[in-house]
Order: C-alpha cells, then sequence, then structure tokens
DNA sequence: TATCCAAGGTAAGTT
DNA sequence: AACTTACCTTGGATA
C-alpha cells in the first residue's frame, strides 16, 4: 500500500470532499463509516472515502484501489498505486474553481447555491460505470441509486485486496453484459434491470462505447449516447458532464425543471434542446454544468 | 399498520 | 415534434 497527502494549498480554489463526494454527481465512491448522505456537512468530508478505480488511459495503467480522506488543508490518501494523478482526475483538482466562480454570471439563486457548498467539484467518473449510474438514476432517490451501484460491484465485480481488506471493483461491461434482466431485477433494479443488461451488452460486443462521444460537438455527443438503452437526452447530459468534461452541459432534471419554473420561466421552451440551450446561456454558458450541480445540490439537499 | 406517493426518466405508442 | 402512458421498488408521509 501506498500512501500520501495532496496540500490543497497547491489547487486552485477551494475543495470539500464531502460535498463534491456526496452531491449525487457519482455514485462510485463509499464512505467507510457507512454514512453516505447522513448528516451532510457534519463530517466535513474527514472520513475515509474509497472507490475501485479502471484503468485509465493517461490516468492509470491497472485497476487500483483509492481511500480518501480531507483533514485541514490536506487530502489525505492510501492506494494500491500513486493516487495523486487518480484523484486528480476524479475530483477534478485541475479546474480552477476561482475562475470558474469569476465566469459564473451575478444571480441571487446561483449565488446563494455557491456560497452553500463552497469547494464543492464537479467528478470525471469512469465513463462505463458513469453510464449505468444514471441509467439507474431514473425516478430514484440519491441512495437508492448509490446502493445500486454498491450492489452491482459486490454481486458481479472482482474483489481486490489492499492492506487485507477486500474491495469490489465495479462490474466490467462484460462482467453485466453476461447477467441476465432477473438476476438484475434481484438487485431491485426494477425496469432498468434490462436497460443495463442491453447497454453493457452493447459495450461489450463493441457496438458503442461512451468514450466515442469525447471529441464530438456538445450536441452531436448527447445524441450520439442516446443509442443506449435507458438512455435519453437527460442521462446524456449526465454523462457528458460527470464523466467526459463537458462542463456545458446541463442535465434537465426534475430540481433543474422546477428552479427554471420558478426562477427562470423565460427559459421554459418546449422540447429538451431549446429549453437545454436558454438555461445553459442563464448558467454562464461554458461552465453552466458546475453551476447545474451547485443548484441541484443546493435545492436537493436544502430542500428548498 | 395500512395506504399513498414520488423519486436526478425512458421507450413505445398516438395525435 | 409534442403529448400519453406504463414501468419496478421503496422510504417517508399521511390517515
Amino acid at each position: 500500500m501506498e500512501t500520501g497527502a495532496i496540500p490543497l494549498a497547491d489547487v486552485d480554489g477551494e475543495f470539500d470532499l464531502q460535498a463534491t463526494v456526496e452531491s449525487g454527481q457519482s455514485y462510485l465512491w463509499d464512505r467507510a463509516d457507512g454514512g453516505m448522505y447522513d448528516e451532510l456537512n457534519v463530517h466535513g468530508g474527514e472520513e475515509w472515502y474509497e472507490t475501485v478505480v479502471p484503468p485509465l488511459s493517461g490516468v492509470t495503467d491497472e485497476r487500483a484501489v483509492v481511500r480518501v480522506r480531507q483533514t485541514d488543508g490536506l487530502l489525505e490518501w492510501e492506494s494500491t498505486t500513486d493516487a495523486v494523478p487518480i484523484l486528480t482526475h476524479l475530483l477534478r483538482l485541475d479546474d480552477d474553481l476561482d475562475a470558474i466562480l469569476e465566469a459564473t454570471p451575478d444571480d441571487p439563486l446561483l449565488e446563494r447555491a455557491y456560497a452553500a457548498y463552497p469547494g464543492m467539484r464537479l467528478v470525471r467518473d469512469p465513463p462505463f460505470a458513469c453510464l449505468v449510474s444514471f441509467i439507474c438514476s431514473a425516478q430514484m432517490r440519491v441512495s437508492r441509486i448509490h446502493g445500486m451501484q454498491l450492489a452491482l460491484a459486490r454481486e458481479f465485480g472482482d474483489v481486490v485486496e489492499m492492506d487485507g481488506q477486500a474491495y469490489h471493483a465495479f462490474p466490467t461491461p462484460e462482467q453485466l453484459a453476461a447477467r441476465t434482466e432477473a438476476e438484475l431485477r434481484e438487485l431491485k433494479l426494477g425496469y432498468r434491470a434490462p436497460y443495463v443488461q442491453r447497454t453493457a451488452e452493447m459495450v461489450a460486443d463493441g457496438e458503442a462505447h461512451p468514450d466515442e462521444a469525447l471529441g464530438m460537438a456538445y450536441e452531436d455527443a448527447r445524441e450520439s449516447l442516446t443509442r443506449f438503452v435507458g438512455v435519453g437526452d437527460k442521462v446524456a447530459d449526465c454523462v457528458l458532464l460527470f464523466s467526459l468534461g463537458y462542463l456545458e452541459a446541463v442535465p434537465l432534471d426534475t430540481w433543474i425543471r422546477t428552479a427554471i419554473a420558478d426562477y427562470y420561466p423565460d427559459c421554459e421552451q418546449g422540447g429538451y434542446a431549446t429549453t437545454s440551450r436558454a438555461i445553459r446561456e442563464a448558467f454562464g454558458g461554458d461552465y453552466a454544468g458546475y453551476t447545474q450541480t451547485y443548484v441541484f445540490h443546493y435545492l436537493r439537499a436544502g430542500r428548498e
């Protein structure tokens, strides 16, 4: 096991581990004390969070176990390999958060949302796991989406050991494609079960891969992702924003649609694409996805 | 304790 | 292209 610490003084802008990992963007981390989504802002990120990272091109050649916690000014980590490039990638420590805030429009709601969780960053989840996570997110509560991903890893993923402890990797496309719809329904995926199975099959067979969207113009990339079963415009936007680095993507979920109705009625157009373009401008254009995630977390976790 | 309802939507069928 | 409807499951609200 390797250990280390990233001084947060080296990061451009603030960082809040708990807000980043428990804000409903990533469902691939688990809190070691089992208290995910409880008592937000009580532990402040000091608990250990852990995940198993698949090989990521340009980041890590092999699968790695990563544990991390935030303690005054440091991001402490334990891993099977050097976790600095991995954490920098997954938690977007390379973003200049101050510059992003600077580029955000002056607007009462947006200022309240950004002020509520200073240091919250977007994530860069591994693409396939992100795709599955958000297929599972349809009409689901945040805590249950998380539970589904843990169950998929526990039942169908490889066991990886570090320091005598067993961790469960998220299943590969092949591992999920090999399961039946009934097996996935046993994990309480409900009507999402065939979506996950068929999408995994598409990736395993080489018919399509979420990475293929990379490099495409934003709206073409969104359209491309909707080829997967169970993926409409909203889920496609989530994958673009939380995995593929399209920071202009604004997933139109129930909370954002409510915010549009309450605060930006002029942005309420007919279809998804038109409304999306309008709210993207109101949320700051190139970094609109950052704003979306702050507003989502502020409205949902604040319950008002 | 029983019932009801909505949860980070999508696919398939109509008009 | 816009509008309906069905869809699994369950934690929390309401009676």
